[in-house]
DNA sequence: AGCACGCCGACT
DNA sequence: GTCGGCGTGCTC
């Protein structure tokens, strides 16, 4: 008979979770490597995936069977498999949760249901009586006699209420062949294969009138719809010149003319070094540090084409969706085998991207974090834009970054890896520095841009009492206005208010669930908590004392569109934020009118500091640069750094020059110097000298140990037998290694529950390493959660 | 993760 | 004497 090694998905660590399971001889012709399955482990059935090639074992009977096939095709390859295996060792996670990550979520929507018993038979039959069902077992026997049934067969033996009510009782899950959503009828154009020209066109006129036909149409026209080529052609001829590769079938996009700039001189230099690295076949890393307009994208385009003419693959990632959109047109107008995969598209898209990414359909894939999963061979270059930025991170488990999955599998594909940004991460360039990256620099502005004019504004000086704009800005934002050029306003913080506090007994507004203050949300009229999903009416009522007297401290974006709507009634004014683009489609909106300029002033968060290219924006307001400096965490300074530069960087990138007002009350703040300069050499050397000093990343590593629980004292407990257990991993070797805690999270509470933290410092990332896993074995008490995350970068 | 096995306190 | 607490360990 033959085995399988079965990969079981429970949250079980790393390779504990392997089992080896028979393939019964209806399932051989579907059980295959990188399939997933269904199989009973213990007493109950379980996900697993097929990590084996099967292979031949004598008869035994111990060993379980398959019971299900659940994929219609593999959904991992060997080298999926292998990165998955290195991000649960990199981050300490379990192997099936690094996995299931690279697996599209659309995978899990169901068709063609399968009934299977979940708990043993005993217990089905005192359950059945407990539920008063009518006790005519059929279906008991059917369900306990092969493996699994299907929906409709089940149907035959009792009916849908029954199976819904053992549904809901566990008795039974519904379980189905995972299938894509239906795929995307419209807007797929075929398109004819470069070499289709050289076809011997009269051996298929006379083999395949019809097939020869439909090619001609094409390779006339160039293209022609699906729609269209489905009305007027035989399926059957369609699916033969895709079969013989043709013909491809493509995503229909507005294709804009494709712009081939001339490129500076500084830019041919990067873009012939990084064609020579591709060329080469051999690991290499890029930093791509250009200052904002420098033309970084036409440099991507330029190293992606000559990848592609290698014929290699090329993989580009992107932080953020906006940016995606801006992206998108540019990248596909050039290169019209590209996929595009990122969150927040439709899931039927995203898994048809996929699929054609699977199939070696797409030479180009583009998107987001979770994009370097892509089922892509043969990379010769990947490029990650804005490498700085945060959303590169992922908080859930598996907590990898992006820059680093990246990194692992230009290695293994022996790819160029360009990391591009104007504010590159302390990390990277600190890596640049010692050699191991190689570093080019654009410096100039494209068109010969000028550097916009910064000015500070310090207010203190100002004598408007709680106002979020100064009387400076407000003069500048009125110039702006009179010269028909457009602002950006950038405050991190959204809503109205961050703080209600009273006057009288001195109560803040707090979240019943979460250690922290609720945000006064005026268009709602809600309080809001800013970390989970509570929200109250607004009440001019203090909840302690009763009294009248609330006072809102601080502003937020709300606030300040409300104060820009008052100073100007007649501008045309909009709000970019999480609130204010939640409906699908807003926030692409507002974009659009803010580029058709039907947008005087755009008032935002992050979302507008962020490589948004507007020509006709001159003025870019910083409403609060103190918010961002006074967070309590060493990359505190590199953030507030990294989003000054960025956000000056939208003025001024058309014809009218850029200004930029920094409203602060520390003008004296080296980095709003720095970033006022534009000197990212002052910023990198100070800062990096403070980390070798404190003893932080990138000369040290972190981990972070997160405990979490409804009982607070119970999580104490736990945090300092957690903190025994980790001296008993190191007291007997000599690793430096700094403890810092147990100590309460600075969000000390979320959704309720309390939270500890320890955190290590040790240069020695095995050791860290081994203690994570160490711990992560012996779990927690039931209740309890423990969070552990390499190099976090996000704190709270 | 479940679930069983297993070893110590308060009860019919 | 037993019922049941949840601590440790196993699931092919």
């Amino acid at each position: 008979m033959n085995i399988v090694e079965i990969l079981v998905d429970l949250p079980l660590k790393n390779t504990a979770s392997v089992y080896t399971y028979r393939v019964p001889d209806h399932l051989a012709d579907e059980a295959e490597y990188g399939r997933r399955v269904l199989v009973e482990l213990g007493s109950r059935n379980v996900e697993g995936f097929i990590i084996s090639q099967p292979s031949y074992q004598e008869e035994d009977l111990s060993i379980k069977p398959i019971l299900q096939v659940v994929d219609l095709t593999p959904v991992f390859s060997l080298q999926l498999f292998e990165l998955a295996q290195w991000i649960a060792d990199t981050y300490i996670c379990p192997l099936s949760t690094a996995l299931k990550s690279m697996i599209p979520p659309v995978l899990n929507r169901k068709k063609g249901k399968w009934v299977v018993p979940m708990v043993s038979r005993e217990k089905m039959e005192s359950s059945i009586i407990d539920l008063a069902i009518d006790s005519k077992l059929r279906i008991i026997d059917e369900l306990y006699q092969g493996s699994a049934i299907t929906f409709s067969d089940a149907l035959c033996f009792t009916d849908r209420e029954t199976l819904q009510v053992m549904a809901d009782h566990a008795l039974i899950d519904v379980v189905g062949k995972y299938t894509a959503a239906r795929p995307e009828k419209t807007g797929i154009l075929y398109r004819a294969v470069s070499y289709s020209l050289e076809i011997d066109m009269q051996m298929l006129e006379k083999r395949a009138p019809r097939q020869a036909e439909l090619l001609k149409e094409i390779l006339s026209k160039g293209e022609i719809e699906k729609a269209a080529a489905d009305k007027n052609y035989p399926s059957s001829s369609i699916k033969s010149l895709l079969n013989k590769g043709y013909i491809t079938a493509a995503r229909k996009v507005s294709i804009e003319p494709p712009v081939h700039h001339t490129l500076l001189d500084e830019q041919k230099r990067v873009v012939e070094e990084i064609s020579t690295g591709i060329g080469r076949s051999k690991f290499q890393e890029y930093l791509l540090h250009g200052v904002t307009a420098s033309g970084k994208t036409e440099v991507y385009l330029q190293a992606i084409q000559s990848c592609l003419e290698r014929g290699r693959r090329a993989v580009v990632l992107v932080p953020e969706i906006a940016l995606t959109r801006h992206l998108m047109g540019k990248f596909i107008s050039r290169f019209p085998n590209t996929a595009v995969l990122h969150s927040s598209m439709r899931s039927s898209e995203r898994y048809e991207s996929w699929k054609r990414i699977k199939n070696g359909e797409a030479d180009l894939v583009l998107g987001t974090r979770s994009a370097i999963f892509a089922p892509l061979s043969n990379i010769g270059l990947i490029i990650i834009d804005e490498e700085h930025e945060n959303t590169y991170k992922q908080e859930e488990n598996p907590k990898y970054h992006a820059c680093e999955v990246a990194r692992k599998r230009a290695e293994n594909d022996q790819a160029a890896i360009v990391y591009g940004s104007a504010t590159p991460s302390l990390d990277t360039y600190y890596r640049a520095m010692k050699g191991e990256i190689r570093l080019l620099q654009l410096n100039r502005r494209i068109g010969n841009l000028a550097s916009p004019v910064v000015h500070i504004q310090d207010m203190r000086k100002s004598n408007r009492n709680n106002a979020a704009v100064s009387g400076f800005l407000e003069e500048k934002i009125r110039t702006a206005l009179n010269n028909h050029s457009q602002c950006i306003l950038f405050l991190n913080r959204r809503g109205y208010a961050p703080i209600s506090i009273c006057r009288k007994c001195g109560q803040v507004l707090t979240c019943p669930a979460c250690s922290v203050s609720l945000n006064y949300h005026e268009d709602r009229e809600m309080n809001i908590c800013h970390y989970c999903t509570y929200q109250e009416k607004i009440s001019s009522r203090c909840k302690e004392c009763g009294s009248n007297y609330l006072d809102l401290t601080g502003f937020g974006t709300q606030k300040v569109e409300a104060d820009i709507r008052r100073i100007f009634p007649e501008a045309r004014i909009a709000r970019l934020d999480l609130d204010s683009s939640q409906a699908a489609g807003t926030q692409d909106k507002i974009l659009q009118r803010m580029k058709n300029k039907e947008i005087d002033i755009l008032i935002g968060t992050q979302m507008v500091a962020k490589g948004l290219d507007f020509p006709a924006v001159s003025l870019v307001g910083i409403i609060n640069a103190d918010a961002m400096i006074n967070i309590p965490d060493y990359r505190a300074g590199e953030r507030a750094f990294q989003l000054l530069v960025q956000s000056a960087g939208r003025a001024g990138r058309g014809d009218m020059p850029g200004e930029v007002v920094i409203q602060t009350y520390n003008p004296d703040h080296p980095v709003i110097g720095w970033a006022v300069e534009h000197d990212y050499q002052a910023f990198y050397n100070a800062e990096i000298q403070n980390r070798s000093l404190l003893n932080y990343p990138p000369f040290t590593n972190i981990m972070r140990i997160v405990l979490s629980g409804l009982n607070e004292e119970q999580v104490k407990h736990s945090a300092e037998i957690l903190l025994l257990q980790i001296n008993d991993c190191i007291d007997a070797r000599e690793d430096d290694i700094d403890i810092l805690g147990p100590a309460p999270c600075p969000i000390s509470k979320l959704r309720n529950r309390y939270r500890q933290q320890i955190i290590l410092k040790c240069n020695n990332m095995l050791l860290l390493k081994s203690i994570g896993e160490r711990i992560l074995y012996k779990g927690t008490m039931k209740g309890q959660r423990m969070g552990i995350e390499i190099n976090p970068l996000n704190m709270t």
